[in-house]
DNA sequence: GACCGTGATGACACGGCATGCCATCAGGGT
DNA sequence: ACCCTGATGGCATGCCGTGTCATCACGGTC
């Protein structure tokens, strides 16, 4: 949402707004320049025109800095599976989430969700990281799914195959060139749905 | 395969044998009597009488001397996989290496992977190298699956799909008393599989 | 029996990460 | 003018993880 350009060389002392973004983006050119193992904390803080123990107060460690922009995605899709269709299926439930969320401002944010993955695949830490917001976010729908009724075992389940789902759709739609998400999402849901269903013959 | 008991308090120079055994046995010990943050590596390598330097060349970090067992997991499931009839579907050759694992040496290891996920779950550092483990195994299943002659994208979604079956039926099995794995794991990924085929009605 | 190569370990130094604690400063309300 | 709140600076501390070199045990060779 808050996305504005951000200047650091100027006066910019303490009580300016937006430390996290600042911080962020200071984080963010680092790690694409000099890496992020050889960046440090210390040095982001003095880029954004803060201190060490400013930062953080603002994210929990070093690794979070990367998922700012992501700490709203769960309340959103949370509340966009909360508010589907009483009628859909458990999974058309929380493709219903992910599809609305896809047709919105997504669309916009793809090259920086592009340089961010760069970075995240560069280091295992980042993407341990990555896979446990993932299941925060699965977790999250399956909390969604059963304030509709969906059994506890069940919602489990298809939040986390909604989960993976969206995880690699992402990864597609990233590599691919010009596609919307949405279709992608529907390819990726379509054929993953394919693959899975119980074959006729053997196991 | 090793699991002979170690004994710490007698003459237990260097040079004995089995030193990341014995530092993962003192690790597991004193995690759950302090608690994984309260426990320092020097503390675990003097509990089994080496070093802290000496800890740090047998596991990259803290996190991963709790996955001492599971090292070997990954080479395991994807000869399983590999080995697998050739007229099964992609999906099939996933189920039938988790099966054969699970008809293996998995009942007798129950208590051992109950204490190690009870330390895992309290502390969110060793939830992220979990998931990161799952995910690596995914991706050797994949590669044995492409051996196989699965497209790559399909490969890819299967595995990812076989691996949560397994980590829900692992986490059903041990909450669930007396069931043989291999039962949950069939019961888990038939009813996932129901859940996530195509719904007749609604998306 | 003496020599040497290999590999695991001990010992030390060092930088970075993360947190606790208190002082400081800006802004708003009374 | 006073106080309260909240964000920040500054300092100290402990642990994590790594680079480096010395040390020691074991096995092979002569």
């Amino acid at each position: 949402m808050a996305c504005r350009v951000i200047e650091y060389g100027g006066a910019m002392s303490r009580w300016a707004p937006d430390a996290a973004l600042r911080l962020e983006r200071a984080a963010v050119e680092l790690f694409t320049v000099q890496g992020y193992a050889a960046t440090s904390v210390p040095q982001i803080a003095a880029r954004a025109g803060l201190t060490t123990r400013t930062f953080f107060r603002h994210f929990p460690d070093k690794r979070d800095v990367l998922f700012l922009r992501e700490r709203e995605l769960p309340g959103v899709v949370a509340a966009l599976v909360a508010g589907a269709p009483a009628f859909l299926s458990p999974l058309g439930l929380v493709m219903h989430g992910f599809e609305a969320m896809a047709t919105g401002p997504f669309e916009g944010w793809r090259e920086d969700i592009r340089s961010r993955r760069a970075i995240i695949g560069s280091d295992q830490g980042l993407r341990e990281r990555e896979l446990l917001k993932n299941v925060l976010l699965g977790e999250v729908i399956s909390e969604a799914l059963e304030r509709h009724g969906v059994d506890g075992d069940e919602a489990r389940m298809v939040a986390r195959y909604g989960v993976t789902v969206f995880e690699l759709a992402l990864t597609d739609w990233l590599q691919a060139d010009g596609s919307a998400f949405v279709d992608v999402l529907h390819s990726t849901a379509y054929r993953m749905g394919r693959l899975v269903r119980p074959a006729r013959q053997g196991e």
